[in-house]
DNA sequence: TTGAGATATGAACATATGTTAATATGTATT
DNA sequence: AATACATATTAACATATGTTCATATCTCAA
């Protein structure tokens, strides 16, 4: 038998979900963050403001690849880049980001 | 000119950002937590506990959909069934991926 | 044990994604 | 202006991913 308690929630469940914008740039930024080169130049970043070259070097990845990850990484406003002559120094755009970092970790860690 | 101290910092940060198998186990999360569909059932599972057929009606997804996806969450631990009778009733393994998902919220609605 | 309902699984497909090589653009120095 | 260095961009490619259809498996009731 069914808890009639259970069904009165889910039959309202449907219209309390609804699809906002906000869950798509939740699962956007859960994305970005979804894949092993971007958090490894994140986490280089949390150590110290670096030019592509330098997470090129550090990361040992190619420098196309940094460059095209670096550019998802700016259109989620994780990081940001400032010119200096012939370099650009990134940096991270916000503490934030790190927090979510350590939380996630935390859990992972935690089982 | 380079400031001495950044050189320093860098040249050593190569051996410090070891590639971790936690690092793997953290973006292995957030890849799961990376997807639209998986992330409204754990919305709705964080509502109310559901059987498979009532995640196909509530967010109007093909049954075969959510068995897949709820495997995947499965495997990360993020929920667990346990069967009652023909049915099996899905539910969130933990409560901390709630506050994940919060805090993530909480920076996307933040700028 | 047969049938019906609930869930899982496998194969096929289209699309998305990450990396690379090649090249373009930008900047400073001579 | 020419060169060298730093970064961005484009196209191509291989691989990964999400969905669907078809079917298998499991469980209960008759």
């Amino acid at each position: 038998m069914e808890d009639p308690k259970h069904l009165e929630v889910v039959s309202h469940l449907k219209d309390h979900l609804i699809v906002s914008s906000e869950l798509e740039n939740v699962v956007a930024l859960f994305k970005t963050l979804g894949d092993v080169t971007r958090v490894r130049i994140i986490l280089a970043l949390a150590e110290s403001t670096l030019s592509v070259t330098e997470i090129t070097q550090v990361l040992d990845l190619n420098q196309s690849t940094v460059s095209h990850q670096l550019s998802l990484l700016k259109q989620q406003n994780l990081v940001k880049g400032t010119r200096n002559g012939k370099n650009i120094h990134y940096e991270l755009s916000d503490r934030h980001i790190m927090t979510i970092v350590d939380q996630v970790k935390a859990h992972v860690t935690e089982r």
